[in-house]
DNA sequence: CGGCATCCGGGAAGATACTG
DNA sequence: CAGTATCTTCCCGGATGCCG
């Protein structure tokens, strides 16, 4: 008769070969994945990404970021002098999380309960347009565009019926939008009148661009 | 001034309109993920879902089941009499989550810390087939495979370089493989010798069709 | 037995305050 | 700014019991 110790580990996890159910022990737990997310288009210090996740505490967001780097999914950093900043990054293999990112995302966008005004961090909004972007839609479009929340910058390309989202200068972006996010997540996705953003240069390229965009039909 | 009430569901929520966040909000909880895998190749009963998830208790399952049902995931259905039981079955759009389960097990699959000696339950084995199924490696194969675990049989079917697992009788099929799952995937992704298996039929059908699959390089 | 309610202990999440 | 310390609340998981 084997009689195993019950530890708060062994309770914690799936006892399941699945990948699926290993997964969920490594970025399943409450704010993990979210924090990968804003990891996902580069590195960023603690106080960025409590400032991009409200709600999420100080305590557990420093839990979350040991778990994740003893898991290997993400490492934490020194910039060298004079930055000198400890910044946290994903692994090769976390940034590889992406398309369980994505297919959630997707997925859930399709939910009757889902509220769309919600607080939008710029992450979110760029891996959006990664995961919601219409090859078919885009054809053989040629477009640059920069988006600038804040103080934090970001390129958008879209060439060869393919769209990439960095961080970046805005500077030789055919256009530049400067409105939050959940503004411009309203037109691309809402369909709301581009009137209200803040735009700098060639706005006809921005309306082209919110065309490539839409949100899948709600179930149920 | 809004004074917003701090509720303990609006303390549980993530105030997020990316999709992913609120994904993790209908299937992000403990164990969600693991009954909507359960339930993704056919309805079960109360009973079946416990046996599948050991160490999942019988009043989480109930409150989990509660949480999809009115996130539109799962239906509880009573079958026609003389059957009369309950069983809990996906919605089209529950069952339009299988990209998530597949992305997170394909990810984690090349996880250092992935121990594949673990219990695998029979539709986690079937899954897996759909998720690793690599149709390079098939080519042009065309081949029938029944398993049985148990009370539960399932047929798989490759052609046409596409895989399908689905409940079903194992008449008609080349092969039958009767061993337990754990002991099917230290064949098919460990690459152990197929002497062990319990197989009935044309062994040799069943020796290609573990050559179509193969576990990602792990990371790190 | 299937499904669900209830109670309890331990631990994780969350808010707040504090430290280097 | 980047975390720790502490405290409260709530969830998870086990056990028991009720009812059809």
């Amino acid at each position: 008769m084997k009689l195993e110790k019950v530890t708060s580990e062994s309770r914690r996890r799936y006892d399941d070969a699945c990948g699926t159910a290993h997964g969920l022990e490594l970025i399943g737990e409450r704010w993990a994945l979210l924090i990968v997310r804003e990891l996902m288009l580069g590195p960023r210090r603690f106080g960025d990404l409590r400032a991009s996740l409200p709600g999420l505490s100080a305590n557990v967001l420093t839990q979350r970021l040991e778990g994740l780097e003893a898991a290997g999914v993400v490492v934490r950093r020194r910039l060298p002098p004079p930055a000198s900043v400890q910044v946290y990054d994903l692994t090769d293999w976390g940034r590889e999380a992406e398309p369980v990112i994505s297919e959630l995302g997707r997925w859930a966008a399709r939910s009757p309960g889902h509220d769309p005004t919600l607080p939008l961090s710029p992450v979110s909004m760029m891996l959006s347009f990664r995961t919601m972007f219409d090859a078919g839609k885009a054809g053989d479009a040629r477009m640059t565009l920069g988006f600038r929340f804040g103080e934090e910058t970001f390129v958008v390309e879209v060439a060869d019926g393919a769209l990439t989202a960095r961080r970046g200068d805005t500077n030789g972006a055919d256009v530049v939008v400067a409105s939050p996010p959940e503004a411009v997540a309203a037109v691309v996705y809402g369909g709301g009148p581009v009137d209200g953003l803040a735009i700098e240069g060639r706005r006809a390229v921005f309306e082209r661009f919110a065309d490539f965009f839409e949100l899948p039909a709600k179930a149920g």
